[in-house]
Formats: structure tokens, sequence, C-alpha cells
DNA sequence: TTGACTAGACCGACTAGTTGGTCTAGTCTG
DNA sequence: CAGACTAGACCAACTAGTCGGTCTAGTCAA
């Protein structure tokens, strides 16, 4: 993914677009206006909207990974005090991460029927999200000293679930202490499987 | 809300359509042609798309919730065993109902920050439900002998969030096991709270 | 150094088709 | 007959995508 100025440009500007209106009511003119590059240059960069659309996801994913998994947390050497500080910094950075939406449950929900290039690209990104839950939630998983028959996986899963859940409420509500509350409510079960 | 047969032909085709496109993209014309209506009749039933979405919203959420809080479970004496068949007839019920993805959600995403007036609407709806979980939930809540700070309004909130973001999991991955296992959980989580 | 040459980023008017919505000429039904 | 309802041609605005052409920065022989 060589990414050049014009590309990230339509790609900032598609990206504020999308996560407020979604993919269909964004338009290419809207996204060209915006970013300050002319219609021409829009198909000089990408060959159409569904390769924006597609370079868009992944971009948007590789960006939200870091500031997800980069934290003050990834220095803590007891596992389980490791898990439970990434759940605090995820709360912490939610509203810059999610304030506006997530892409990823924007154009799934809108795409998952109709184009399946996109839906599968947005199964992907999924996935490689849950697979990092996993090694972080480990600690409270079972066969970890812990009575429980929850696999980190599941975990990975549910956090996921509660995040996207929470996102749709936050924003039909223009409540965001749904979220955070979302994130309180998935540390303390988290505690309480560690115990 | 009293309906004509052609305003239900179109609320049927639109829900339809809506479920698996969203509402922006899907047009009138296309409504039109799946209730096998023309297009005078369509806004003689309606005044605008933005009308239709708005019955529609209400119409939808009628008719769900009717199959949501009507069920065996309501025979049951015991609130608690109530609470818990609840759970376990809206798991059964859930491929029915949201199958096809969630009008609330779909909408709500793609319209929250550009029709404020859907987007309210939907949020009314939302408590609606939320109203109606409260009551069944109360058993496992705080001050009913259970040891534990959640209200029957956090098991409410939570409950849709595990819904709504369950349903998007589902759709991009096209597991619906994921809103299955979402319910199992979540019945887990009320039995441990009014244990 | 100069001036011919080139690659490709960039431009915006243009096209063919689609959009939500209107309008008129009808057809039923009470 | 009157008023509710239907049909589908029609409209202006907008859609994604195209196309001929410009502009800039670099290359290279003389």
């Amino acid at each position: 993914m060589n990414i050049t100025k014009t590309q990230e440009k339509l790609l900032q500007a598609s990206m504020d677009l999308m996560l407020s209106k979604g993919y269909p009511a964004t338009t290419v003119d809207e996204i060209c206006e915006k970013a300050g590059v002319s219609k021409g240059s829009f198909y000089h960069a990408f060959a159409s909207k569904e390769e924006l659309g597609l370079v868009l996801l992944e971009w948007y994913h590789q960006g939200g990974r870091e500031k997800i998994f980069d934290g003050p947390f990834n220095k803590l050497k007891d596992p389980r005090q490791k898990m439970l500080a990434f759940v605090d910094h995820v709360d912490k950075s939610s509203k810059e991460l999610w304030g506006g939406g997530c892409l990823l449950a924007n154009l799934g929900l809108e795409l998952a029927e109709t184009n399946p290039k996109i839906r599968t690209r947005i199964a992907k990104l999924f996935k490689k999200l849950e697979g990092r839950l996993e090694t972080i939630f480990e600690p409270a998983a079972s066969g970890n000293g812990n009575e429980n028959q929850t696999t980190a996986k599941d975990l990975a899963q549910q956090f996921l679930v509660m995040l996207e859940g929470s996102i749709v409420l936050a924003r039909v509500h223009k409540d965001w202490k749904i979220v955070s509350r979302g994130f309180q409510n998935f540390k303390n079960h988290l505690e309480a499987l560690s115990g």
C-alpha cells in the first residue's frame, strides 16, 4: 500500500464523509470537493468508487489498529493487569476512534448483501482485530486457572459485538456514555472471569 | 396509523430492500416495482421517500415488538424463569426477526448525522424497546435480593447493544451463530446476576 | 547549458443513465 | 356523477465514470 499525497487527501475526505453518511450516500464529486482534488485526479488515483472503498477500508483499519493496540498498557508485565489496562485505554480513546462511527460497520451493513468483495474484505479485517484481541484476553479465558468455559476467542468476539452495538446506540441517541458503559461492563466481566 | 393495502405493499417491499441495501441505496422506482405499484400510487400513498421511511420505522417496530414480546414465556409465573425463557424465545425467533438485518440500525447509522427527524424517531423506538425489556430483566437487577449494582435499565441497554452488535458481525461474516452465542452469553449473565 | 523529449499527475467539461418527485389523463367504486 | 385511486410519461438535478488535453519535473543528447 504505497499511498500518494492525492490518494491520502481523497482517503481522508471519503473517510469523513462515509463515516457520517455511509457509502452510497457519499458521492465522488463530494469527495473530490472536500479533498480539493479534481474529478480527473480522482480517477487517476483510483480505478473506481469501489476501489477507493477497498483501499479506504485497509487504510482505516491500519490507522485504527495502531491507536487501539499501541499504548502504555503494553508496558505492564502482568497479563491480567495488561488486559484490564487495555480496556481502559480503548475506552479513553474511543471517542477519537469511533466518535463519528465505525467504517467497518457502516460499509458492512450497507454492502453485505450487494458487494461481496467489500463484505469479505471487512470480514477479514474483523478477523484480524479478533486475533489481536484474543492474545490480550487470554488471562480471562478458561484453562488459565479460571473456572469458566469461555475461550479467548469468545471474549474477543464479545468485545467486538459490544463495541459495534454500543456505537450504533450511541450514534442514534447522541450519547457517548453508552459506549463508555459498554467498556466498563466488559472490564467487570473480564475481572470476574479472571477472579 | 391506518394503513391501506397499497401502503402495506410499499412498506413490505421497502422493508425488504432497505434491510438488504439500506435507505439511500434503495430507490423509489425499485420499491414500486417490487410492490407492483405505480409511481403515481407511491406518491399518493406517501408524501415522499422520507415519509415512507418514518412510517416504515413505526410499522417495522410494531410488527417486531409483537414477535419479540408475545410468546409462551409470558405464561410463566416466576419472574426469573420468565426472564430466562424470554431470552431463549428471542434467540429462537432471532433469524426470522433479524436475519436480514435490523432496520433501526441500518437507517440509524446511515441517517444519524444527516436526517434528525429519522434519527430521533429511531431513538424513540429504541427507548420503547428498552422500557419493555426493563420490566422483563427486573429479576436480575440490584435491589431484588441480588448482590450487584446493575439496574434493569442497564441490562436492557446491554441487551440491545449485544443484539445490534451481533447482527453487524453476523451479517459481515455471514454466520448467524454469532447472534445465538450473544443471546446465550447474555442468558448466562442474567443467571449469574440473579443467582 | 540548452532545448527537445517524455512520463504521468492533474484538470474539468462532458456523457449516458439514474434519482426523487410531478403531472395529466384516466379508471374504478360508492 | 364525485372523489379516491392508478398509470406511467415526464422533469430537473444529480450520478459514476470518460476523455482530450495541460502542466510539471525530470532525462538526455549536443
